[in-house]
RNA sequence: CGCGGAGUGGAGCAGCAUGGUAGCUCGUCGGGCUCAUAACCCGAAGGUCGUUGGUUCAAAUCCAGCCUCCGCAA
């Protein structure tokens, strides 16, 4: 069956589905239809803002459904489109079996890491706060639970040392997108394979929270690297400085020793930790615009030996 | 009108309650020193103090409006 009479609905909301859709639409495939998560209000002024898919799929004239829930009148919306393939990247909702039901080549799922390994809304996140050296993107068959279903293939991607969530989002992007295409054409070929995931091996990468993005100093220089990076955009890991939020957006491992939270250096600015030291790169004082870590430090007026 | 912080040479800040000489650290440029350094020494350039209006002999500073940026909340 050939690509372009394969009718594909597509399911998604954030950055990374909008890359999907645009590559499968790029790629020639069908796409009938865009179901995407309510706008929202963003911001200061709560201005209503719709997710990336709706305009991605605007911009192609597919039409765009955004229900608020797949049960009921949704699902039979889904049976008059009658699609024969149902692709789901970052939807952040569960199908009812009725739905998972309705295509003939079945529902797909693209999720951001090597399943059984972080199921859930923030496996990139966790990845780098793991610390973990790799991880990948998994095209799998969507079954009625939490990213459970039986694995097609799968890409790993390696992480760097210094790379922020950002960054290896758009990394797993750019290629689990054109991933996502190619395993995609296996499936309506009848040339992919299925395996069960062994879910004794299964782990869960649950959303991340603003609480836990608050760190100290008496951390390792790893784990505050870490958490910095895997928190970066958001929640944004930070400290606590004279009463204000101190958010951290980039750090460097530096080979030092100190008290924790002492000033080792002030150009650069140089914290030590629990263990090991931290060159704080770029940092966001509340209400201020994000800083080269030194410039922060010459306008507080640190000395070497200062404790934050 | 959701709450709050902020706009001062290229960067980060101080100065503002008690109006009257544009300050600090860094950077930049020139020169010097050193085996060497995100080091040190000497010198220089660079600012209509966000914007508009008001008060005043005099406004970065007091008053009113406007613009912009940011944190929180959602």
């Amino acid at each position: 069956m050939n690509k372009k009479d394969v009718k594909v609905l597509f399911m998604g909301t954030p950055e990374i589905a909008r890359g999907c859709l645009e590559q499968l639409v790029n790629d020639g495939w069908n796409v009938i239809g865009a179901f995407t998560r309510e706008d929202k209000p963003v911001g200061r002024k709560q201005i209503m803002t719709p997710p990336p898919v709706k305009v991605c799929a605007q911009e192609h004239n597919i039409p765009v459904y955004q229900p608020k829930t797949l049960k009921g009148e949704a699902t039979d919306v889904i049976k008059e489109l009658a699609p024969d393939l149902i692709v789901v990247v970052a939807y952040g909702r569960i199908l009812p079996k009725d739905v998972i039901d309705i295509p003939q080549f079945g529902c797909l799922n693209l999720h951001v890491s090597l399943l059984p390994q972080y199921r859930g809304a923030a496996p990139i996140q966790w990845a780098l706060i793991n610390g973990d050296k790799q991880t990948g993107v998994t095209v799998m068959h969507i079954d009625e639970g939490l990213d459970t279903g039986d694995i097609i293939d799968v890409l790993p991607i390696g992480i760097g040392e210094d790379e922020t969530q950002e960054e290896l989002f758009a990394d797993v992007e750019e290629k689990g997108r054109v991933f996502l295409s190619q395993v995609c054409e296996r499936v309506v070929n009848g040339t992919a394979s299925r395996t069960p995931q062994d879910h004794t091996k299964a782990t869960l990468a649950p959303p991340l929270t603003k609480e836990m993005a608050l760190f100290s100093f008496d951390n390792t220089a790893e784990v505050i690297h870490n958490k910095v990076r895997g928190q970066n955009p958001w929640p944004s890991a930070h400290f606590m400085f004279s009463d204000k939020k101190i958010k951290v957006i980039r750090t460097k491992k530096v080979d030092a020793k100190g008290k924790p939270g002492e000033i080792l250096s002030t150009k650069p600015l140089v914290v030590a930790c629990g263990e090991g030291a931290l060159q704080l790169v770029t940092v966001q004082p509340e209400g201020s615009k994000a800083m080269d870590g030194t410039a922060w430090s010459l306008g507080r007026r640190f000395n070497k030996g200062d404790i934050l």
